[in-house]
Parts: structure tokens; C-alpha cells; sequence
DNA sequence: CTTGACCTTAGAGTTAGCTCCATACTTTAT
DNA sequence: ATAAAGTATGGAGCTAACTCTAAGGTCAAG
């Protein structure tokens, strides 16, 4: 079991910061030591990197607590909609997967397109894509 | 030639929206009409349609600027260091493109493994994946 | 047995990214 | 010719996601 600086070192953020996750129903620690400590275990640590790599990529934090309240409520809802729940999110995540293949085509295209010298870039081939080609990025 | 209402309605913002862009150097209109109005050419909208898929994958409004701003002080600049700050770029969407891509499969791993049918979700396949598998998620 | 690093809570403050408002001017429709 | 709709500016207000502060409790080291 882990301290909440602990869990804070490990993962580069801030106490405060998992405290507020805490607070905002996304990451319950696994318990309180005998004084008020809270503790974290491996489960926790797994959750973190979870929330993490999702704010990452541009989920919202309301939006990552749905993803993690799958799990939730499970009493409430049948089989059927968990799945569809889980198929739309599944989507959301596919859709931003393509806009970003989209992006990194535009920039690879653009560094490929590049002497990479060490004159002065006025006349670019990057540059001079991104001025006339208006379509670096596109659906 | 567009006025700052027309943008807005096709691209599914507000105009207030596009006024912040342009004060943060996000977006600067082609021209201003005599009487004052902002007025937007196709360039723009162009430039409006990356700043929004950018800004969706999780991009800030500050990466997104230097992102644009590549064509910009290019006689400070030589080839090489365009190319590398393109590349820099390149390596972030793609590495965000990898973390997406890793709970996308966790998810669809879910969605694969679940019957979807209409009893109760108390013992959903998916939900136990998540209250048992600790690596939906993994690297 | 005290010092210093760590933890607690509650609440205030901050930054990004809008969003709204007041007031005034312009354009469009009738 | 006038009302309605659109636009301009400057500035206030708002939500998300922290971040910091105050006032105090805990714990290992010396």
C-alpha cells in the first residue's frame, strides 16, 4: 500500500490533484490508514494510468468517469446496454484516432517534403506547403 | 468572401468563439470590410477546420498556435529547425495516436467479449473484465 | 521528545477557453 | 423609413481542472 506522495512521485502530478480526482469520483483509494492516511494500492496505480493517458489524448474528466463507471450501477442496466454504452464510447476513441492519423499524414508529408538544411527557411518546402497547400490537413 | 456569422453557423461555433481566436493569433480574418466587419476567405476556413480537429484530439489553444505558427519568422529560422519543430510535433501525434490506440483495443476487447443480451449486468462479462482484468488498459 | 517531512480538511485562488453583456453601429427586409 | 438581425468593442462572468493556503494531526530520525 502506497501514500497519496507516493502515488503523486510516481506518476508526476500532484497529491492535490489526486485528491481532486478523488473528490470527483474517479479514483477511490483503496483505503485509510488507522489515522485518516490514504492508501493506494496496485489497482489504484493502474486506474491512474488509465485516467491518465485518457486526459492525454483529450477526454474530459467528466468523460473518463463515464468510461470508469462501466463497472458501475451494473444492477441497474442489462448486458445489452453496457455493450452499446461500451460500442459508443468505442467509437468516440476510434473517431479521434482518425482525426489525429489525419493530422500526422499532414505532418509527415511536410517533413518529408523537407531539405532539412541548415539555410534560411524563407523558402521551405514546409513552409511554402503550409502557405499554399490548403489542404495540409484534411478529412 | 464570408462574414463572421456565416463562419460560425457552417462551422458549428460561435462567433464569440472566433473573435477569442483571433485575439489569441489562432485565426486572423483575411480582411475587414469598410465598415468595420470581419470578413473570412476560404484559406481561413481551412485553417478554422484544422484548429478545430486539433483541438479535439486534445491539442491546446497554445500548441495549436505554434503548430500554425510554423509558417511564421521564417527568415529566423533555417530549414533544419522547421523540419526538427515539425518533426517534434509529428512524434506528439503520434504518440498520442499509440495511447488511443491502446484503449481502443482494451475496449473493444470488452465489447468483443460481451453476449449483449438483455439480463441483468450483474455478471456481465464486461464488467467483470473491468472489476478483474487490472490491464483493460496496458502499454 | 522534539524537529521536520508528510498527511488531513475546507476553502480560496488561478488558468484556459470560452460565453455573455452593454452599448453602439451596419445591413437587410418589409 | 424603420424594425429586426447582424456585427464591433471592452469587459465581466463562467466551468473545468487544477493549485495553493491555513490550521492542524502523524510519524520516523536523531
Amino acid at each position: 500500500m502506497y501514500k497519496i506522495g507516493d502515488i503523486a512521485k510516481q506518476l508526476g502530478i500532484s497529491a492535490d490533484t489526486l485528491r481532486y480526482y478523488e473528490q470527483h469520483n474517479l479514483l477511490q483509494p483503496a483505503g485509510r490508514s488507522v489515522s485518516g492516511y490514504r492508501l493506494y494500492d496496485e489497482h489504484n496505480l493502474q486506474e491512474m494510468h488509465f485516467i491518465l493517458q485518457a486526459k492525454q489524448v483529450g477526454f474530459t474528466l467528466a468523460e473518463i468517469a463515464q468510461l470508469l463507471s462501466i463497472r458501475v450501477d451494473s444492477s441497474q442496466y442489462s448486458c445489452g446496454d453496457v455493450k452499446s454504452y461500451t460500442s459508443e464510447k468505442l467509437q468516440q476513441v476510434e473517431s479521434k484516432i482518425a482525426e489525429l492519423t489525419s493530422i500526422q499524414k499532414g505532418l509527415q508529408r511536410l517533413v518529408n517534403s523537407c531539405c532539412g538544411g541548415s539555410e534560411k527557411a524563407e523558402h521551405c518546402s514546409i513552409l511554402s506547403s503550409l502557405e499554399n497547400d490548403k489542404n495540409v490537413v484534411t478529412r
